[in-house]
DNA sequence: GAATGCTTGTGAAAAAAGTCACAAATACGA
DNA sequence: TCGTATTTGTGACTTTTTTCACAAGCATTC
């Protein structure tokens, strides 16, 4: 349900707008949907609501950040030294959400060694002992294609359970495992896809 | 269609594989999908295969490659010199699949004025003028969430109608303006979702 | 304390997406 | 040239997701 991501967030931002309680129909009015979903959304994982009121802010809030894992912290390691590592990891959004990076493997020996704000760029050689000894519980992929399914396969072997792959290739993980993909370019043929066939009746786009 | 795009994926690996044809099981195989439904897919912009025999690699590829429209260039502007915006910039996913960045702004005077490849980093103020003689047709904002909104009314206003939304920001965007957003914090509380609720039975996920 | 005005939670209905299964079409070998 | 082995394209069916609609519940006013 990534939905309830989005219900997370515009329930901060009625709680920055110093609202104490909300509608399904306000929150369904900021994310382009129905309050009938909302609701459904939300009866899913409990009755939070009051009936002629509507949800408690503080309270909802609360309870989604439990629902999405987010009332812990996670230790997460960034496979790929590169450009867009770099921005992750500088990314403050996952540090606020609960994200820690707390190590960065790289292959080429000129980043090995560098200093990462806190952390230390390492090779990825030592990647399962590493993830062993600092408990670390998700994989963030951002080598080249190239590689990255056999950095899947390592991560996986010592234990990560959960693996979020900026390389645009489809990786094969087992059962019991979860992946999401982030593709860039596939986002921007979205786009490309939607401009050329602006004006046509399409069902799906 | 999100998976068109991972068919073309796919044949570029089977070409390089140097298969000449492909059934719909094979396609489906490379992403754990059915191949009814590459069959459906496919079948709703045409009738590419030959039956006993499957589909010719070549001129499918191109084929998709019209309907997702990668068949011509698309010039893009980067919207946030930071370091997503650096690392999308440098991004080669991009320009090889027919997106050219032709302008990069920026609101930040100690980062104007830079030069960022072949192009130079310009006042934000001067979005309007640039995206129309650039005739720039897509926009990729990349600024903090603050200003993402209004960034995106001045895209659409200077007369771009797709964009590509890094901001953690729901943006609200006039109808026949496509928009699509990649929140990477949302990314990682699918899976930190994921591990919380591992073993339960899931329906949606 | 009854009447009124909202809003939730949820079955039932509708729509969309995905799967099945098979006739029609093709290649290839005998 | 005929028979066999494939594989497409698609109608029928199933499952999932979304929307509709309304009884039940709560707050507030008179």
């Amino acid at each position: 349900m990534r939905r309830l991501s989005h219900y997370l967030r515009f329930l901060d931002e009625f709680e920055s707008a110093g609202a104490t309680t909300v509608s399904s129909d306000d929150l369904a009015g900021k994310g382009g949907m129905t309050s009938a979903q909302v609701r459904k959304d939300l009866s899913r994982f409990g009755s939070f609501g009051k009936r002629g009121l509507g949800y408690p802010v503080d309270e909802l809030r609360d309870r989604l950040r439990k629902i999405l894992g987010l009332d812990r912290r996670w230790r997460v390691c960034l496979v790929g030294a590169g450009r867009l590592g770099a921005a992750l990891y500088q990314y403050e959004g996952f540090h606020r959400q609960g994200f820690d990076f707390v190590a960065v493997f790289d292959r080429d020996p000129a980043k090995i060694g560098r200093r990462w704000g806190s952390l230390q760029v390492e090779d990825v050689a030592r990647l399962a002992k590493v993830v062993g000894e600092r408990r670390i519980e998700m994989g963030v992929i951002v080598t080249p294609h190239e590689s990255a399914q056999d950095v899947s396969d390592q991560l996986i072997e010592a234990g990560v359970e959960a693996i979020l792959n900026f390389a645009p290739r489809k990786l094969v993980v087992p059962r019991g495992v979860t992946l999401r993909d982030v593709n860039l370019a596939i986002e921007m043929e979205g786009l490309s896809f939607a401009l050329t066939h602006a004006g046509e009746i399409m069902t799906a786009g």
